[in-house]
DNA sequence: AATGAATGAGGATTCATTCAT
DNA sequence: CATGAATGAATCCTCATTCAT
């Protein structure tokens, strides 16, 4: 009675959305939006074609929900940070915060999104729009609420908010689209440490308020 | 039964290549590679399907063209200015580059193939093989080319060439894929002329060596 | 509303590839290779374009399955016969396998393979390759082994065991074309049973060794 | 006055349908009816495609135009030979007609125009016609007439002529077939002279009467 | 006469999605 | 729930034929 019951706990049907949600995000960061085959994608979930369709609507459904498990939660967790983190430096919290944002995002197979983002939402406006409201939006105004603050503060510089925030994210943007294939034999010396360090560099001599002369 | 009949067609055989590149370039940046329609490109041309084939033996080498005609040229003249300028200061060929760059191929839809090919260069390795050879490569050693000048002539700090090349060419980068479909309604407040600015300050007090202290 | 409405298609995965490789023929045998539209292919196995697909990779293999299926298959077991024959006389051996060859591939619809490879080789290198390897080497083989074997036994005259193997087999080849389509209105009068006879006639008076003289 | 003036024999235009003709006969012998393309029967005869278009209506009269320049005239002078060659012995004029068709079509580039109706009849309903009525019919008429008169005057056995007839052209259709491109690697170590002399030997001892037995 | 640019119908192949089992 | 067979619209490319020059 006991040996030939199945283990109730194999394969729990729970469990397929993460392993669809884990394959699609691996191969539309490989290969795009457009070129990713969702019968690819069923097959690296072990399951066949069909069974895709019974928890994704279909293939726009199913980068939705990539893009929500990937990088909208990881926002929605900074927003609260921010709000929490009242008391810190503005300067240090923008450090952390692009920090973080590299670490649990641009480091990862995530950060692939962000580059087919880019290169196909222009063919696929429903998406282009749903990642706007969900990832531009609300990412671009946790870096312009701490650059104002610090303009406000007097500790930045008298800065646009809303272009230094692009003057910022650019960089990371930028080392993101590098990370993930921007192409086969590129990227050849780069080293994402090192682009950083040099980037934070630039960043702390170049945005922060000149001293105030000193009185002789 | 008149002259006045309008013809089946017009033979323009000198005109034909660059009308079917224009509309190429504009199809493929509006677009991507895989997502062009060679039969829209001949409609915005102009001409039928069938045209486009006398000009351009398949879909890769009409790519292949509009990126010589749009890009290559340019860097090619870029090289041959950089040659005659070495007199002027490091600095100042640096500013002048960059901005030349972003004027002449940046700011145009020519911008677009960029986006394009960080996009889809891992779908089309022979693509993204040809854009390596022609453009990152020799538009990246001339940049780099540059910084090492400034570098051994001790008018910059002592930085890793290569790796400075790319910090300083992806804001630009940046920029071009922001400028152009990055998504319909994106970019909303971003104005290219305040982010240039604002990056070419960061660059002139961030590159720069600092002075040797006077002796007191 | 009921359960009579007909489904708009049947699941009919074992049968499918029969009925795809039955209607290839067909279609194959008259219309030749290159002028075989596989969406003919499929409408007449009574499924669409997309289903072939499924079945066979491409064109090319759909027609190397249908060789295979169709005379490959009877030159293996015709090898084995004749491994199996050791005993029989050659003349007797060389009738039996020329009439073979006629009853099991050259009076029926595989015989229109001869022809089209005959045709079309020329201009489909991969697949002449294969039909010599897998047809005409083996095939050939076959009958010069017996051929080879009744000039060593002293059966048959001296003859070039390969020339005579073409000469041989030439008008078995020859009515395989002509019985099949060799044009719509020819073979007028020519029945394949005939001219069967009268080439067997030709071959036991023309190929035996003379009787030696009988001394006076 | 002279020397400005074209030479008036420079390319005259009569040329060029034989120019013409003949490319067309290398290209339809090569690759078939379907596969040639009438660009390059032009390009090869040094003319573009317009022109051909001066000189035949369309592809199908070219074609007609090959067969009847390579074919149908030889046809027509055998035709009259026999007719005047009344007294000559009927296995003699048989051989000599045999031979004649062997050295005037099969051994040249026309005897591919065979092979090519072979294949190709099936899908072009109105050149099989063509050649049935010019070349088939009147061919074997030729031949049947000989064995008709042998076979009335006892010095052949009493076949059936016209199947007889298609026993006899068989070999010499099937070393036209191999003789042009049958396939590329293919008839490896066949020599046309051996097997027409393998045929013709078959023939002498196969079809001639049994001489009378002599009286005791 | 000659040219060759222009046309457009036609065929192989791919893949998101549906649905019979 | 799960499967995967079946569909068919979509796209690249070819080539006989036409016709402006």
């Amino acid at each position: 009675m006991q040996s030939d019951t199945k283990p109730r706990w194999e394969r729990r049907k729970d469990a397929r959305p993460q392993e669809l949600l884990a394959a699609a995000l691996d191969l539309f960061v490989d290969r795009g939006y457009a070129a990713t085959r969702l019968e690819d994608v069923a097959r690296r979930a072990g399951v066949s074609k069909g069974t895709l369709y019974l928890y994704f609507e279909n293939k726009e459904e199913l980068f939705k929900a990539v893009v929500r498990e990937n990088i909208v939660d990881v926002i929605g967790k900074a927003e609260s940070d921010i709000a929490a983190a009242s008391g810190a430096s503005c300067s240090e919290l923008l450090r952390t915060m692009l920090h973080k944002w590299w670490s649990e995002v641009g480091s990862t197979r995530a950060s692939g999104l962000a580059k087919l983002i880019m290169a196909e939402a222009g063919n696929f406006p429903e998406i282009a729009a749903f990642y706007n409201d969900e990832v531009i939006e609300r990412g671009n105004g946790l870096i312009a609420s701490i650059v104002r603050r610090g303009v406000e503060s007097g500790e930045f510089a008298p800065v646009d908010a809303d272009v230094m925030t692009r003057v910022l994210t650019a960089p990371v943007l930028m080392l993101m689209l590098w990370s993930h294939s921007f192409f086969p034999c590129d990227t050849g010396g780069m080293d994402p440490e090192a682009y950083m360090a040099a980037f934070l560099g630039l960043v702390e001599r170049g945005i922060r308020a000149p001293a105030p002369v000193a009185p002789t």
